[in-house]
DNA sequence: TTTGCAACTGACATTTATGTAAGCAACCCT
DNA sequence: AGGGTTGCTTACATAAATGTCAGTTGCAAA
């Protein structure tokens, strides 16, 4: 009666738990995210996830990692974008609101703070960080520039949890935070170029 | 041995317990709040509270609605003095901020949002939605009023979360976050002012 | 004083998440 | 082929949260 399954290596099972986690969480939210219900998801025994992952708070920490990576990424790929001339200000605007939103680093982020596990979210706080010192062109720091990142990433989390909600009950378009985030940046990169050919 | 309880009214009951739940809330984070914390709290045992609340999802739907009336209330607060002309655009910034971050609707919003029960989340948009409705002077409705609103509320939701972090990260005060909406508050309210006279 | 309503409790039962330990079995290496 | 390593599972243990229910008792009204 028994299928004969595959046996994986660690990396590989690690993986699949860890794309599984996510789905979960973007699907359902932060407490779906069960050894159970990733485990079933993969085809697995709770007990596997507890074997490759140490815990449960082993697990939420990979998965931190793990989407903090993805985030940076995905949004270092626009800023070479932008840097050739390729991407426009909405882009990166759109793809911070995606990490957060479609790519559940708003969900994942939350969760730990709420939950009181802030150790977590340093590799994703990190990330950001590091994305940041990037989009200053050549590293180096601008007081200013980082302002309006803080300004754009806060509301790219916001905009995760009750953008759609708020939007609605306002009787506005869905990407209207969208919207509003290009424009403040738009106003700020302006007045940097002004600024900086001074 | 034992001491001799006072038997309290309904509303008294309620009360306590709504009090309590949102101290633990903003303290330990959502899932702190549970049945047993809530009534050890209060002196009284977790049956107790469903008696009073039906289940444990009725005691957090009573919380929102808790919350988002106080949350409503000190914001037109504000709007009074603002429109006395006592209050500055500095002071609608700070106390939406700080409505969602020390009043914790902030973190209430976000966990009933993650934990998929949005309907609990009502109460808390409609006062907002309430809140905005009042700022456009009269009762009318302004579209830009209504995006700039929405800019505000998402910075003021994604810096309860992450915004001490993530400004330490950025090695900005604690404060830049509202610094930012002010400035965004401010141009927003000389742009109204200047089409309204036309 | 008595009586009835309901606030309140204690002792259950249930469900769910996490964790442990022992053993099975697939895969690699010799 | 044979044996050791280890991915993986089953079975069990534990703790916490929610919920049920019968029963107790404070309190107000008759």
């Amino acid at each position: 009666m028994s299928v004969a399954k595959r046996r994986l290596s660690p990396e590989e099972s690690r993986a699949m738990a860890l794309a599984a986690a996510r789905d979960l969480l973007i699907e359902a939210g932060p407490q779906a995210v069960t050894l159970k219900a990733v485990a079933s998801r993969i085809g697995r025994t709770h007990a596997n996830l507890l074997h490759h992952f140490g815990s449960a708070s082993g697990l939420q920490k990979a998965l931190a990692e793990y989407l903090g990576a993805q985030v940076c990424g995905t949004i270092a790929q626009a800023i070479l974008k932008s840097r050739t001339g390729e991407g426009t200000v909405r882009d990166i605007v759109d793809l911070t609101f995606d990490a957060f939103d479609k790519e559940g680093a708003g969900a994942l982020s939350s969760w730990m703070l709420l939950t009181g596990n802030e150790d977590a979210l340093d590799p994703i706080v990190d990330a950001i960080h590091e994305l940041v010192d990037d989009i200053g062109e050549g590293g180096h720091e601008d007081r200013e520039m980082h302002q309006d990142t803080l300004a754009l990433v806060l509301m790219a989390l916001g905009d995760a949890l009750i953008g759609e909600r708020l939007a609605g009950s306002l009787e506005l378009p869905r990407h209207a935070a969208r919207d509003m985030a290009e424009r403040q940046l738009e106003h700020a990169l302006e007045r940097w170029k002004q600024e900086h050919n001074c």
